[in-house]
RNA sequence: GGACAGGUGGCCGAGUGGUUUAAGGCACACGCUUGGAAAGCGUGCGUGGUGUAACAGCCACCGCGGGUUCGAAUCCCGCCCUGUCCGCCA
């Protein structure tokens, strides 16, 4: 959701913000609309004073005994032009929030140009690929061979992309999601876990700009909720129509879910293995900042994801998405790619957005600034909202397996997992299970 | 799922169709008073929109959305939420 008034002090940046997102300007004809809009308040406010006036008069006239048929005539001739302002008004006050609510977020300037993924830049590669000395095998390959990734199982019940863990696979998952949540929540994390309901209105799917645009990719059940795709729908709205005091930001949670995605425009892609599911885990990170907080927190935040990743001692690197691959609602995401041995490819483990105050702006999430500037009048801003995975839990299992795969098919656990598996140094191969 | 009772500003709370232009109180801010403080007194104190150079002004908002009416916090309809009781349930 855009502000009309950015519009129309900044016009011009308005238009090379669209264009980054390879759309054509819009702020003159947007601003058509305002000025009509504004004038058609202006006329409906001042029929509503009189009319306003002139019942006040009545009231008084008939607490005093007094006739006001006269009075009463007035407001009825004026009634026709009373309810065509309102209308008028009305109407135009809703097309331009329809138009701008369906507009994607301004890229930042330092987001690269370009209109696909091919435009995205490399920004940091950090580990190194290991050197196998035998050809590695991928998930699905490594998972099927002992039987605890069972696909033909949960084919059975629930059909395609969906998946069987069992015995170790399982409790691995687990202790993925167990590690990230412990990293995040630590002193040096400093996230604080929630536990969120997994379904959701319509109201805050539309508060983090889930709906209109995505219906199409999320679950919806018969009485109407929507599962989570992420647990950033539940995370950000935490704030939701509220108004923060500036000493309580930045505000910081994580939460461990499952994520429900249909995805159905992605039919095709990714048909082998756990890389796309209609249900996975995630551990997501959601931040909640002033404006002038939520750059470097961008950077705190992608900086945080990544360090699961050191940690586990998976080889990544990190990507900037240039303005024709960023979500809506960003406007700057750094993807964070793992290496797969097994698919010779680093794939997307975490994307990381920066979304300003679209999201505040759509769910009217303020904050009262201590002091220095305000909003145009009243005393709030709209805070600056950021989401990440933290990371994604199936695809780091995936990465957990073909990275530490051994050549008779077991696979060495990280040290840092060891832990929360109760001691098990590897998983062992298919002859000896 | 059913029945009943509720939802008013940061908080408490009055308000059953018209000087409500939301009383009063608490909290908060500033001032007066004081040696200093408390008390007391005075003033201010919501959000959004519109408007203005900036003020002023104007409009809307009493859970949300509709409706009735010249006029709605107040009456009617739908929904959401909270409380209590009943039912069901891990």
């Amino acid at each position: 959701m855009h502000d009309i008034r950015f519009i129309r002090e900044n016009p011009a940046a308005f238009d090379t913000g669209l264009k980054k997102r390879n759309l054509a300007p819009l702020s003159a004809e947007l601003l058509e609309i305002d000025r009509r809009r504004r004038a058609a308040i202006s006329e409906s406010e001042a029929a509503q004073a009189k009319r306003k006036a002139l019942s006040r008069q009545i009231g008084i006239a008939k607490g005093k005994g007094e006739a006001a048929e006269a009075l009463m005539a007035e407001v009825a001739a004026l009634e026709a032009s009373l309810k065509k302002g309102e209308a008028e008004a009305a109407a135009l006050d809703s097309e331009l929030t329809h138009r701008l609510e369906v507009l994607p977020n301004l890229p930042f300037d330092d987001v690269p140009d370009g209109t696909d993924e091919t435009g995205n830049v490399e920004i940091r590669r950090v580990g190194s690929q290991r050197n196998f000395g035998f050809t590695p095998k991928d998930h699905v390959a490594l998972g099927e061979a002992t039987g605890e990734m069972d696909f033909a199982a949960a084919g059975k019940m629930s059909g395609a992309r969906f998946v069987v863990l069992r015995k170790h696979l399982a409790r691995l998952e687990r202790a993925l999601a167990q590690f990230m949540l412990d990293l995040h929540t630590s002193e040096e994390g400093g996230y604080t876990e929630i536990n969120p309901p997994f379904l959701v209105r319509d109201k805050a799917a539309y508060g983090v700009g889930q709906l209109p645009r995505f219906a199409e990719d999320m679950f919806h059940t018969d009485n109407g909720f929507w599962l989570i795709p992420t647990a950033e729908v539940p995370l950000t709205n935490l704030v939701n129509d509220m108004v923060l005091e500036e000493k309580q930001l930045p505000q910081r949670f994580t939460a461990w879910t499952p994520c429900f995605r249909s995805e159905a425009g992605a039919a095709g892609k990714d048909t082998r293995g756990m890389i796309r599911q209609h249900q996975f885990p995630k551990v997501e990170l959601v931040s909640i900042t002033t404006p002038e907080q939520s750059a470097a927190e961008h950077e705190r935040m992608t900086g945080r994801a990544e360090e699961v990743l050191k940690r586990l001692d998976l080889p990544f690197r990190t990507i900037v998405l240039c303005g024709g691959d960023m979500g809506p609602a960003s406007r700057k995401t750094y993807d964070i790619e793992v290496w797969l041995p097994g698919q010779n490819a680093y794939r997307e483990i975490s994307s990381c957005s920066n979304c300003g105050d679209y999201q505040a702006r759509r769910m009217n999430a303020r904050y009262r600034p201590k002091e220095g500037p305000r909003g145009s009048k009243g005393g709030t801003r709209f805070v600056h909202t950021l989401n990440g995975s933290g990371l994604a839990v199936g695809r780091t299992l995936i990465a957990v397996l073909e990275n530490y795969q051994n050549e008779d098919g077991s696979v060495t656990i990280p040290e840092v997992l060891r832990s929360y598996m109760g001691g098990l140094a590897a998983i062992p191969a298919p002859a000896a299970q």
